[in-house]
DNA sequence: AAAAAATACACTGTATACAATGAACACAAA
DNA sequence: TTTGTGTTCATTGTATACAGTGTATTTTTT
């Protein structure tokens, strides 16, 4: 019925990748129900792509089933994301720990050269460019690591989190910037344990202030 | 064609388990090629439940894809065993420190009851029973937490150890047992800081000992 | 009218048929 | 012998038909 060149070419992958798009831009809504007929409908494929996807977005928590195997768009309220959080600061200081010891001179000075780009908007809150930089920062060394248990768990983590924070920044680059210079100067003096305690305590940093924001909000 | 009562009794779990089974008691080889057809009938179910099976297991790390989406049964070397251990270690701390603010009292009850029904063979080195207990501490805690994303990834995680490690006990119960202990009373003290360094310094001790042994091996 | 039983409906799980692709092989041309 | 070109074959991806289950709705019974 379709050409398709193997690869990711399948429509399970572009189906996947459709509904996680939808979800994070909120075509899909949070609570609602997905049901298989309707949505392969909708999007043109049968059931079978469908249900991989589905099967797929499950695993990585952006569609919750039921007992009863009825699937629903993940809620993602405030305490999620600080779980999110959590996990994610644990595993970047996990893979900074593991890349320590062996990490290239080349991936040092890229990351140097990024942190060098928009040093000049370091001082500025909310630029669009430094968070670029921020996120890229995080996601390349993600992407350093061999351990594709650990690359596969942030992937779905970050864009979890791309979508929830895309209202601004948290912190501001005053104060990340130099925590991120901090993290590559121990990555290159190979210090391990160093480099992921300061990787943990930057993420924890800016969970700290979700939870005020969240008490804040709650408070008021 | 099959009576099946709903919940998570469907053809699709049961051949996940299955096969997850077959990988870790090598009656599926590592490196070994999976011809769905073949499995299919081999197992019993059409190619429909096996396809899901596959993918959660590829998902899981028991099975690898290729780039054509040929599917091999998983090799477990030592480096492997290592990298999980190193996850285990941090998403296991990061349990206690979630945990160490909320956990109840009967909670902490039978982690201690636990230990001291196995403390008179904490001397007795490849212990059974110490060994059931052992395993028993670690995934009690991880079914404590609220935080699906880090029980699910620990469950699969703590299977392939459980295979791994079937040889025998790495660490000597004279060593873990005492380490048990101060973090049953870290969590008790409600000092998440503490219990999440306690445990993941219990853990990457065995991983000091795995290199050892695993660079033993290499030089003999 | 309330409770219980029966029926219909909506939905998911599974099997199977079909389509499409890459690999192995055979054979022709240089 | 090598190179190129069909051709078959093994295997995966997708669609669809069917079966079974739980829920809602109607009908029956008291």
């Amino acid at each position: 019925m379709m050409v398709q060149t193997r690869k990711t070419d399948t429509l399970e992958d572009h189906v996947y990748q459709q509904m996680r798009d939808m979800i994070l831009n909120g075509e899909l809504v949070s609570g609602e129900k997905l049901v298989q007929e309707d949505l392969s409908a909708r999007l043109g494929v049968s059931r079978t792509p469908l249900r991989s996807a589905i099967a797929k977005l499950s695993r990585e928590n952006f569609v919750v089933m039921t007992s009863r195997s009825e699937a629903y768009v993940a809620e993602f309220g405030p305490e999620q994301i600080i779980d999110l959080f959590e996990i994610r600061a644990v595993l970047e200081g996990l893979i900074c720990r593991l890349l320590a010891p062996k990490i290239e001179t080349k991936h040092i000075l890229y990351l140097r050269s990024l942190m060098l780009s928009v040093a000049e908007h370091a001082t500025d809150d909310a630029n669009e460019a430094y968070r670029d930089a921020d996120i890229e920062f995080h996601t390349y060394l993600t992407n350093l690591t061999q351990v594709s248990n650990i690359a596969q768990l942030l992937d779905s983590v970050h864009s979890i989190m791309r979508m929830s924070l895309s209202q601004g920044i948290l912190r501001t680059p005053a104060e990340t910037h130099p925590e991120h210079l901090s993290i590559i100067d121990a990555l290159e003096a190979r210090d391990a344990d160093l480099a992921e305690q300061l990787m943990i305590s930057h993420i924890r940093k800016t969970i700290a202030l979700l939870r005020e924001k969240l008490a804040a909000e709650a408070g008021g």
